[in-house]
DNA sequence: CTAAATGCAAACTCTTTGCAGGTAC
DNA sequence: GTACCTGCAAAGAGTTTGCATTTAG
């Protein structure tokens, strides 16, 4: 896999190891293909290996963190989610409150934001960690038709 | 204070109470007057009344939230943060993942974004609960300057 | 009065850390 | 061979919960 190599090779120039269960973990993220939660990249990998450990799980998504191959946002449920960098085109991801569903949108709409923020206050926005919290079209339709859904929890 | 009538109202229409705790931690998010985490309110709470548990102060953020008094935000650290609703105009957050400060941006420029995020998926934005990561103007000097800052953590 | 709310202690979830043994290169 | 990395166990932060007691209305 090319990315693999890719990630070795920036491994190496910092005299870091491309092992076996940083390879794997590399796999899991690949075959998951969305945002997933530490615990969910874990139970993936932990059906080929179940002698990985959960903290090997952190310290992996961490570094690959660092090494910008995966982007990492904050879940509605205070759980952090990772995704690889390179999943698709640049996008946001909005997050039901009631459904917990995850759905993604470029990011062109956002320009007049990330300008005006970068215009009046020199902060510049990090389109990849960025998390919107609302309520999805399903949802919507079932609240207005009466149904109660809990509020987050 | 008119905000503590118009909660007992609430309360009562639900057969619940409006008793000293709640009191004082709605005092101390006005002194506040900012986005606060759990703890600092707790701690604000406790200068005045030191019996105050720290669970209460959850529970009570979480009833304040129900009934939209205030509202909750994702901290770049895993904690939550909560404000009053009607702290100012309608604004979000940005929080720089450097120094960790808060700024705030009205939405107006955000109104493409949340317009396109309704048409093309019936998806309700929900403002309020918007943390936007990013890296504030000082930060961006200091890095540019070749200080090194921690990346997060 | 009595149902709701509190304080206390303990549990729970997600994440991080220290360390001895294992492994990439 | 030697740093780096891992699994294990234990700690840590933030938050929630069960229960006996207190209190608002």
């Amino acid at each position: 896999m090319s990315c693999e190599q890719g990630l070795f090779r920036s491994l190496r120039k910092k005299g870091l190891r491309l092992t076996s269960q940083r390879k794997r973990i590399l796999s899991a993220l690949h075959e998951l293909d969305r945002l997933a939660t530490a615990e969910e990249i874990f139970q993936s990998v932990r059906r080929d290996s179940p002698s990985m450990d959960i903290s090997t799980v952190y310290r992996t998504l961490e570094l690959l963190r660092e090494f910008q191959v995966v982007t990492c946002v904050q879940g509605n449920d205070g759980q952090h989610r990772y995704e690889l960098a390179h999943h698709s085109t640049p996008h946001v991801h909005m997050v039901c409150r009631a459904c917990g569903r995850v759905f993604e949108v470029a990011i062109e709409s956002l320009q007049p934001f990330i300008a005006c923020a970068r215009e009046q206050h020199g902060f510049e926005v990090d389109v990849h960690a960025l998390s919107i919290e609302g309520i999805c079209h399903a949802c919507c339709a079932q609240m207005r038709s009466g149904t109660i859904i809990s509020h987050r929890k």
